[in-house]
DNA sequence: CGGCGTCCTAAGGGAAGGGTTATCTCGATC
DNA sequence: GATCGAGATAACCCTTCCCTTAGGACGCCG
């Protein structure tokens, strides 16, 4: 019985699966279910099994949870005491969607660092789903995106989510329907704002077009293949420029919240602590707004880097 | 950071020796060095150091032994909630003194079993101070032999020891000074009742010798090779024989008490409480004060078996 | 009934854990 | 200052972990 085979088991139960536990631990997923099954014949209970959709844990495996959750919180809690002691720099952790990690995060990260002082910041990428485990198993200390269920959210920022397309793009009569959607892998996140506004518009998954990330489905939309979603403020210089131009849809554009949820006050780590608020600073605000005022990314790297933890 | 690390570091710290750690392990004393050391690394801290005498915590050090022994603990009782889930036999492990380990405790323990059913005991044999620190450490349910500081202790029984030597052994005048001193393993610890006995009457390490059993000491004895601690209705029947006498000291014979001790009820395995119970029984008693009316070691296996836990 | 998604198992290899014996270091002690 | 005891380290070996790729079992759905 190791502490990665109880991680790897938490983490099964709460996302439901060992493909999505997988994902969120960066690993294949036979590794998880290896590591599962090693736990199981130790301690001779299957402990979690398939059942029609989803899994469903066995009685002892509920009593499991609980313990081997409790022990792979006190595990972080014991590197963190260590650092803490020798005053060594804090670590924090965040997660968000891939579209904020392109810019407003590791702006809002960069003036955090800078700010605040002490404090070492690694970045991570996951979906919705994740980020709710990820947080609550404290495998991440923060999550910036949107509100998460079973943690304590906060609304920090309102933003405004509208469809682009090349200048000349012509709505027919029918609406939407026939265009192509160029999004970012956020998009495959049923639960993230994009997901959720494909969903909402029943965009059928022949006509999602995924990229590497936004700057590329901007550029597919300024070539004219079909229209994409972004973030209104980080979209408006492009528009200006005449490159892009909004479209109009039903519904559209739609105004959001970005949150940052962490566990409570008692359970969170300092530095989550400190970056709770600082986001409410004017700092934060105009990292957030206008992130191209930060630098290149390659300057992140010392203080804040991307990865997924393993 | 493995498990296993926490446990030595823990155990370590509890006794205040990499030795004596090694000792309640029964491994090497290079075997738990090592695993402190990657400990160590892996934390980046010492965490405890030799300090003249004994070894001191760092005050890393210190925060991370309590948050390691939360682990510990919560591992056994990871592995107790499955068992009890799936209605396996509970698990009891019982460490006591070498002494009491060779007659009396199997009997009570064998007693216990057929009575309590559903059980399966193990037995351990180690030092007053290890004995605390498993306890402590839950790496046993409960311990039986000397009161222990710092958990709940209870006393059973009440028992004589009574020194024993060959009938015709005559006491000069300067008392017991020039005899040999024939006792068993637990004789080496200071703090059972057998090592006080020696260290109360300041018997020089030069005339103590060290046997692997009690019935070895005594045949011994009965040789005329010098005197042997007995607990006094265990060695009856070889005294009505005419094989061995019981000599006359000061302060001899001494009237002692035997506990059982484990943790409070909140934080004792359950098998740990009903052994509490049981001890209070005629059957107990009738088991412990006639160890002979039980059957030989060779049966106990299945149920009861002797062994040091890794 | 044939895909398909999901989980499990097999096989192989690199890394780390964890054990031993032998040796070194260092402080306490006489 | 030589000795001794206790902890640390070295060298070595074996086992376990844990990752990968490849392929099998099984339920679900068109």
């Amino acid at each position: 019985m190791t502490l990665a085979q109880l991680k790897v088991f938490v983490l099964v139960s709460r996302l439901g699966s060992v493909r999505a536990a997988a994902a969120a631990l960066g690993v294949s997923e036979p590794a998880v279910s290896q590591a599962l099954a090693a736990l199981r014949q130790h301690l001779d209970d299957p402990l979690i099994a398939r059942s029609g959709a989803g899994m469903e844990l066995t009685p002892a495996g509920r009593r499991v949870v609980s313990i081997a959750s409790q022990m792979v919180n006190l595990a972080v809690d014991a590197e963190a005491a260590v650092r803490q002691s020798n005053g060594a720099a804090e670590l924090l952790r965040v997660v968000t969607t891939s579209t904020l990690a392109q810019a407003i995060v590791p702006a809002l990260l960069q003036a955090f660092t800078a700010r605040a002082g002490g404090i070492e910041v690694s970045l991570g990428v996951a979906t919705t789903d994740e980020m709710a485990a990820l947080v609550e198993e404290r495998l991440a200390d923060i999550a910036v995106g949107p509100r998460l269920p079973g943690v304590e959210a906060e609304a920090v920022m309102r933003y405004r989510l509208t469809l682009v397309g090349h200048p000349a793009l012509r709505i027919n009569g029918g609406g939407l329907s026939g265009l192509r959607w160029l999004v970012d892998p956020t998009g495959t996140d049923p639960k993230s704002d994009v997901g959720a506004l494909l969903t909402k518009h029943r965009v059928p998954e022949s006509q999602i077009m995924v990229f590497a990330n936004e700057k590329a489905a901007w550029s597919a939309a300024a070539a004219g293949d079909g229209v994409a979603p972004a973030i209104d403020h980080m979209v408006a210089a492009e528009v200006d420029r005449g490159a892009l131009a909004r479209v109009g849809a039903p519904d559209m554009p739609v105004d959001l919240l970005l949150y940052v949820c962490s566990l409570e006050s008692q359970r969170r780590s300092n530095g989550a602590d400190k970056l709770r608020r600082f986001v409410r600073t004017p700092d934060a605000m105009q990292a957030m707004y206008r992130p191209d005022s930060g630098v290149p990314v390659s300057k992140f790297r010392p203080p804040v880097y991307v990865t997924l933890w393993s």
